[in-house]
DNA sequence: TAGATTGTTAATCGATTAACAATC
DNA sequence: TAGATTGTTAATCGATTAACAATC
């Protein structure tokens, strides 16, 4: 059932959610698809055929409760429960990101950073010390880490996927390069940064 | 002309770019749609298809020269020479943003940090020292950057925006939040990291 | 009840893929 | 020349939008 949803229905999902955290924090119990479209900048067809992928969250003639349709995407994106993840790369992109209070609440929660620089390891980033990467098959025998974030040099993240997959990880968020199905099953989020920033480049050109 | 080409299209470009340059370092000097394809998961048809939009860069029966079509993209994504930015916020990201030598090359030089954090002002980050945002609008006239990247905290970088705009800052690469059509004119690319993240936590379930 | 807004089906639109003549 | 591969048009596919009956 799952694959039948498309990406591009999945990635507005968070952008709904997000908005109506903000429709929460302002005290707003309830909104239609007609009044989240226009502030989004969406159709209100669009917003109610994603949600109804996977299921009826609406009441006709009043429209969605704001707080209940916040559970339900919560529960779609199974960021409910916070999962244990390690950062692999503790330069300045891992760091930013091991020390980043925004990705709490969103699924995953920082368990341990890792190096293989002496200078680094032993330090604390946030709440965290940076481990040596020789520590990493025992730390994930017993924490069981199911995610990881590489930010590590270019060239070393395949290995070190490879290395993570074996160890029991099965998704990647991955800020060193492209990487692809490189180990069976497992997922991965690719985030080129230089990318997006291409991408601006053209779109200022006039 | 440019309005007509599809956003998706757009983004594909750096893809390419970044391959034809792991082709041109591997010392390869032609390729076809088909082995890019093949290479990058995408159809021959797509490729020509997206090439196309700007021009007929390969030989029938050849294929593309790897380093010519490298600079063709290049010059469509205005790339070719690296244009004036800054960083407002030197906090953890901003850092990272700043230090970051993948940047380089890809359209945009930084030429100043800005923070109000007085603890971080005067401290070098890479080889550039941050300044105090006292110093922005006296920076900006004479340096006269087109593009700030925002790494601010979330509830400012729309103010920080318009005051950017105000100094003839055109484009940003915003990392505080959505920003949308608050300045006439400029260009907004948001990078959401919660939202990818969150649809890794989708992804992996099952 | 009347008004509002959903869930859902049908229509449209755009993007991707296939096909092929042009040509190096 | 024969083979390969482009540029480009046509066909297909999927995603978005519009419409509307169901119903709160």
């Amino acid at each position: 059932m799952k694959g039948k949803v498309s990406l591009a229905v999945v990635r507005r999902l968070p952008q709904y959610y997000r908005y109506l955290k903000e429709l929460e924090n302002a005290g707003i119990t309830k909104s239609s698809s007609r009044d989240m479209g226009e502030a989004m900048g969406l159709t209100a067809s669009q917003i109610r055929q994603d949600l109804n992928c996977f299921g009826s969250f609406g009441q006709q003639g009043y429209g969605y409760n704001v707080s209940s349709l916040i559970k339900e995407i919560a529960y779609i994106l199974a960021i409910e429960e916070d999962r244990p993840f390690i950062v692999i790369g503790a330069g300045q992109l891992g760091g930013a990101i091991s020390a980043s209070n925004n990705l709490k609440g969103r699924g995953f929660k920082l368990v341990g950073i890792f190096d293989n620089d002496s200078n680094i390891v032993g330090k604390k980033i946030g709440n965290t010390v940076v481990r040596h990467i020789e520590e990493l098959a025992d730390f994930c025998k017993a924490e069981k880490p199911k995610m990881a974030v590489l930010a590590v040099p270019q060239g070393s993240a395949t290995d070190a996927a490879k290395l993570l997959s074996s160890l029991g990880v099965q998704a990647f968020w991955n800020f060193s390069g492209h990487i692809d199905a490189v180990c069976e099953g497992a997922v991965f989020e690719n985030i080129h940064l230089e990318d997006s920033l291409m991408t601006l480049s053209y779109r200022m050109e006039e």
